[in-house]
DNA sequence: CAAGTTCAGTGAACGGTGTTTACGAAGTTG
DNA sequence: CAACTTCGTAAACACCGTTCACTGAACTTG
């Protein structure tokens, strides 16, 4: 039913659905935006759900496939679900809320989730990618970076994995953000058909970009 | 008006402010989508003019300032119409037309133009940046990225500057690919507010990032 | 058991929407 | 003048989100 766009998720079509009529729907829910709210939870769960999966059959521990698997998962997801997509990770209205009060999760809940989970752990699992080569970034970033580390560190340890601060560098961080830059506009631009030229078959060109991201992080498939 | 969001586009709204009634819009007009794809067009050549007039100061030539201006000018841009770059960047709706039947020009059609054409150019001055360091992209993208190559020649030698087949590498068309993809990520995280945690001050990652693209490819600042 | 209260759901209504249809009042052209 | 195109209107239709008064069943309480 979102299938056919945001605009086309009435209240009336699914009360209808539901075998209800429209305002009983407001024993429920207070508006149609927040309806829409709930629904992008349950996108979120949707998510984390399938990409899981993806994730289960590459067994427990954080190794470099499963960075790869997330973000095919994620692409996947994405084109398999344009109008979700759209709704939970291209939409100024912030629908994303959860709980506003809470303050931390944004990008889409769940997926962040999952996401900074596999990287984090990643990270942390390879000492110092091949060297010292991560660069410091400006010192302007610093303070949002080290707040940054604070929620990757709140994220892994919430798994049970304990960690110590200094083991997770400002540069790799820096460098995971610039992944979460790079896989978000990829598969945003192919949802929404933005590449600047007709793109034949865009997957080897998302394997091309994964590799340039995570091969100088020293996460090699 | 569009300020308001898309749903808040209507056919009644827009003809009260032009002073007629709803129905006398479609003599203009086929539908309310047709009318969207129309604004579409008109977003897109404000942000066209906005970009050349950021641009204007800078001088006519391809100059290595002129591809942060426009990368700059795009950012700012987005941030202060969301939701005109919701409308034209990230829509399912295939709205961006122009003429569907022409064929090529897609990405928001004149920024596409703006952006490729200055930075085609740059490439074009800068022959082969510090040395040889653009490596082969994978074979699989090779016709995509000959098919961008074109695209590319044609609109910078639309502006009269003759080029020769060999001076654009595969090498750094797909690195301009893959600026296209941070530039858009960047923007778009920021528009939607989807970055993974709340950063204080966007700007200086945003220019942290522009530096991380165009050093490698040898245009610095 | 009877009375009161809560709860889920209904139907009618209001103002707003996109769209179609029939119609009219101008201006143009033969 | 008559025919015709252009631009606009009013009325109507179906649908939308939302509110309100109301019903009927379930449950609580004396």
């Amino acid at each position: 039913m979102v299938n056919h766009g945001r605009e086309a998720v009435t209240l009336r079509a699914i009360a209808r659905e539901v075998g209800i009529t429209a305002p009983a729907l407001y024993r429920y829910y207070d508006s149609r935006e927040d309806l829409l709210r709930h629904l992008c939870d349950d996108i979120c769960q949707d998510l984390e759900a399938e990409l899981n999966s993806a994730l289960e059959p590459l067994g427990g521990d954080a190794g470099t496939e499963q960075v790869y698997a997330v973000c095919r998962g994620f692409r996947r997801w994405a084109l398999a679900h344009p109008q979700e997509f759209s709704l939970v990770f291209a939409s100024t209205e912030n629908v994303i809320g959860r709980r506003d009060t809470d303050g931390e999760p944004r990008v889409g809940d769940q997926f962040g989730k999952v996401f900074l989970d596999v990287a984090s752990r990643l990270i942390l699992k390879h000492e110092h990618p091949h060297g010292l080569a991560a660069p410091e970034p400006p010192e302007v970033l610093h303070a949002d970076l080290r707040a940054f580390q604070q929620v990757l560190i709140k994220t892994v340890t919430a798994r049970g994995v304990p960690v110590d601060e200094e083991s997770l560098h400002l540069g790799e961080i820096f460098h995971l953000l610039q992944a979460w830059v790079r896989l978000y506009g990829h598969v945003a631009l192919e949802v929404f058909g933005r590449f600047p030229f007709a793109v034949s078959d865009p997957e080897p060109m998302f394997d091309a970009m994964l590799g340039s991201i995570f091969i100088p992080m020293g996460i090699e498939e």
